[in-house]
DNA sequence: GAACTATTTTGAACATTGTTCAATTATTTT
DNA sequence: AAAATAATTGAACAATGTTCAAAATAGTTC
C-alpha cells in the first residue's frame, strides 16, 4: 500500500519503525498533529528517508487507520470468541458495546480511521473495501434475527446499525466539549439497539427498493 | 465570535464579504481548501485585513459552521411549518428526512459543520452550545411519544436518535468513495425510525443510569 | 485648509509545513 | 582495491498561516 515494492529487510525495519511512530503521535495527539520532520526524528532517519517508503505523509495516515481497523477486527473477534452464540439480540449489543469501548479507549486512533482527509487515491479505495468488511460482523447476527429478509435489505440494515451505533459514538465522545458520559453513551446504545431489534422483530416491512447499489 | 468589536460600517462589511466567500469556498472544496491569499483575493483586500476582523481562519471557518447550522435549523423549521401536526413518529422520520436532504445537498458545508479541527476555544463551546439547540427539534416529538419519559432520559434518546440518523447519513455520504444511494439511505433511516419508534412504544424499560450528565 | 494626530490598511517578511533531488555515503561487483 | 551501483541524506524549494513596521487614510485642531 506503501510503495512499489520494500523487499530489503531495513526497508521493512524502516517502515514498521514509521508505521509505530505515526501511530504513536495520532494515538496521543492526532492525526493532525503528525509531521515529516517530527517522524524523521523519532524514528532516526532523514526527512527523505520518510518518501522512500511512503509515497506521501497521507500515505503514512492511512496505513496507520488500516492498521487501527486491525486491532478493532482484533477486538471484535475476541469477544466474538468469548462469548458463545447466544440470542442476535445479545450479540448485536456486545458487538455495539466492543465498538464504543474501543472508541472510547482509543478516541484519536479510531477518529482519524473515519475521517478522510487525504484525496481520492487507490490505496483510499482499498481502505474503503476494508473498512465494509466490518460490516459484515454486524450481518451475521442480524440474519439469524430476520432469516426472511433477503441478502440486499440485510446488507442495508446491517449498516444502518453500524452506523447509528457509529453515530452515537461520535457525537458521544466528540473531543471533551459537550462529551457525553460513557455510562449514558452505553445507555443511548442499548436503548436504541433494543428498540430497533425488537421493532424488526415485529415488523417485516423493511422491503429495499427497487434501484439499490449496495 | 470573530473579534472584540466589529463597529464600523466598513468592517461589517469586510466581515460578511469575507464570510460569503468562505462559505462559497467550503460548499465548493471542502474547508481544507480554504487559504488566507485566495480568500483576501476573493473579497479584494489585503492578507492581513481578515486578521482585523477574525482571530484566525480556524475562526472564519468555525464562522461559516454557524452560518450552516443556522441554514439547517431554517430548513427544519420550514418543513415543520408546512406540515400540520401529525403523529410523532411520522414527525421524526420527516425532521430526518430533512436532515438527509440538507447534508445530501451541502455535503461539504454539513460535513465540515461536523468535522473539528480547530482546538478547544470559547468560541467553540459557544458553536457546541449552538449545536445542542438542534436537538430540542427532536425531543419535542419525542416527548409527545414517550409522554412517561423522564426530562434526563428523553434528553439522551432524543441525542441518541439524532445521533443515529447523523451515523446514517455521515457514513452513507462518505464523499463518493463507498457512498450508497440517496434511496437507501432514505430507506436505511426509515428502516431505522419505524423499527426503533415501535419498540419504544412498546417497551418502557428506558431508565437512565442515576450518574447522567446529560 | 494646513499641520498634526489617530486609525486603518497594507503586503513584505517570518516561521512552519510537505516534498524534492543533487550530493554524499554505503554496498556490491569485478 | 577500484569501479559501479544503490541507498541515504539534508539543504533547498514552494506553499502555507500569521505578524507588524510602514504607508495610506481619516479625523482633529488652530
Amino acid at each position: 500500500m506503501a510503495i512499489a515494492s520494500p523487499r530489503g529487510q531495513k526497508r521493512q525495519q524502516l517502515y514498521q519503525a514509521l508505521l509505530a511512530a505515526a501511530e504513536r503521535t495520532i494515538d496521543a495527539q492526532g492525526y493532525q498533529a503528525l509531521r515529516a520532520r517530527d517522524l524523521a526524528q523519532a524514528v532516526g532517519c532523514a526527512v527523505g528517508a520518510i518518501y522512500t517508503v511512503f509515497e506521501d505523509l497521507d500515505a503514512v495516515t492511512l496505513a496507520v487507520k488500516s492498521r487501527t481497523l486491525d486491532a478493532l477486527e482484533a477486538a471484535v473477534a475476541e469477544r466474538l470468541g468469548a462469548r458463545s452464540p447466544s440470542a442476535p439480540e445479545a450479540r448485536l449489543i456486545d458487538l455495539a458495546m466492543v465498538y464504543l469501548d474501543f472508541a472510547n479507549g482509543r478516541p484519536r486512533l479510531w477518529r482519524s480511521a473515519f475521517e478522510h482527509s487525504s484525496p481520492d487515491t487507490p490505496a483510499l479505495a482499498a481502505y474503503m473495501l476494508r473498512l465494509d468488511r466490518i460490516f459484515d460482523y454486524v450481518e451475521a447476527p442480524l440474519a439469524a434475527l430476520l432469516p426472511g429478509a433477503g441478502a440486499a435489505e440485510r446488507k442495508l440494515l446491517a449498516r444502518a446499525l453500524f452506523s447509528a451505533v457509529h453515530g452515537i459514538v461520535m457525537l458521544g465522545l466528540y473531543e471533551k466539549l459537550g462529551a457525553i458520559s460513557l455510562k449514558d453513551m452505553q445507555w443511548q446504545i442499548r436503548a436504541l439497539l433494543t428498540s430497533a431489534l425488537a421493532g424488526l422483530r415485529a415488523r417485516a416491512d423493511y422491503a429495499v427498493p427497487a434501484n439499490s447499489s449496495a
